[in-house]
DNA sequence: CTCAGATATACTGTATACAGTTTAGGAAAT
DNA sequence: ATTTCCTAAACTGTATACAGTATATCTGAG
């Protein structure tokens, strides 16, 4: 039986999510981009969007606006929108910037690891060490960079992580497409490295959980590299 | 005489900034809410703010979000905006933020140091240390900040940047407010500790300057500790 | 065939309009 | 006097409208 005194709130009970429209333009896009579907450097047109999803402009403005902090898109002086095109140097600077961030977040999730974080985290790494599909391995790999993120309890922290990580996503995404094109497993490359950092944590070792954490971002910046990421798929 | 042929553009001539009204709106409220103008915890209406600018309330709609972006106010479930009221973890969780970003910052400015830019730090500090008058400590206290993630040449992580650098100087302006009311001279504090930061970042020293803005900030929140930032004014 | 100029189309920024929902206020009842 | 219920005002999310500017198309001259 639920209480209907309102002012001895019920403990459990959320405030209902409110889904706008703009949010959902937003997935839209987002996913479209991260699949490659809407091509690198393509122009983006407010009202062929909002025509196509059958909204109004408004909502596919917010939307736009969202995924440029999201980093997938740019607007130019002239507020013409298009999908962003990822140089060298970007993908180099997403490296960093992801060391930078999640050696932050494994040192505080390694302090503040709790019994339920601490499970989803070893679930995480053992499906994703037993996964085959390659867009299940890619949900698995951000969502343990996630949990971890939700687990060092810093909100500026996340918002920070946001800048950045659909653009983590975009990367992965692209290239599994790249190595599916020229026939090379994705299976057996470096990410297997959440064990350690997963160790580290459960261990409460912040410094160990922060190095290997920048170890295996350093690891999956090589593999970029190596693959040419930054020179379009 | 400037060359009308735009296939060989003539250099130093920037494509013309286009002003919104969003963004006079942002600049406006931010400038409010970190003087005080605009309490803590107050709700803000887009009708209303929009009326008081004499705008529509698009543009205000706009400025909103982009002041959530910069942490000052907040929507919640329903849509409503208010501005953000800071708490002690708040102030933590800045403080340590800026510590990782600024880090970065730092060792990046040492690697990417330029003539130009060197000296403009060095005429920074130079004002910065003669300065008496608190408005303009708090502007070159930031813009001491700014110069060292522009030099830095790290595009992401000056995106990061921004999601902090309101709160910062909101945090500043509060420190001041509080010790103007208090009688305590502002001049006086660990602020002065920019010089070692130059030093290290014009001996190209990295690891120094990581290490020199990471006690300056430290400092820096030992201090709003003590004022007890958070507790509110 | 190439290029310049003119006209038409499309797009962004902003304003206004509308629907559904929440908040506030006041009347009625206890 | 307090509480309940109802009505009115206000607010957000979304749609539509409009003005100014940029892009694209087409025509005609060389």
């Amino acid at each position: 039986m639920i209480s209907l005194d309102t002012s001895t709130p019920q403990q459990g009970l959320q405030p209902v999510r409110r889904f706008t429209l703009a949010e959902e333009v937003a997935d839209q896009v987002r996913r479209a981009i991260i699949s490659g579907q809407i091509a690198e450097g393509s122009a983006i047109s407010e009202p062929k969007l909002a025509a196509q999803l059958a909204v109004s402009r408004v909502p596919v403005r917010e939307a736009l606006v969202e995924l440029e902090h999201d980093g997938v898109v740019e607007f130019d002086h002239r507020g013409r929108c298009q999908v962003r095109q990822f140089s060298a140097d970007d993908v180099r600077e997403i490296v960093t910037l992801r060391q930078t961030l999640e050696v932050m977040s494994a040192r505080l999730a390694a302090e503040n690891l709790t019994a339920e974080t601490a499970a989803a985290l070893q679930e995480n790494v053992h499906a994703f060490e037993q996964e085959t599909d390659v867009t299940n391995i890619s949900r698995l790999d951000v969502a343990f960079h996630d949990l971890i993120m939700q687990t060092a309890g810093h909100g500026r922290l996340l918002t920070c992580w946001r800048t950045v990580r659909t653009q983590f996503e975009l990367l992965l995404a692209k290239a599994h497409r790249w190595q599916k094109a020229h026939d090379i497993p994705v299976t057996d490359h470096a990410l297997r490295g959440h064990r350690p950092i997963l160790n580290a944590i459960l261990d409460r070792d912040a410094e160990k959980a922060g190095q290997a954490m920048r170890q295996h971002i350093a690891d999956w910046g090589e593999l970029n590299y190596k693959l040419g990421m930054g020179k379009d798929v």
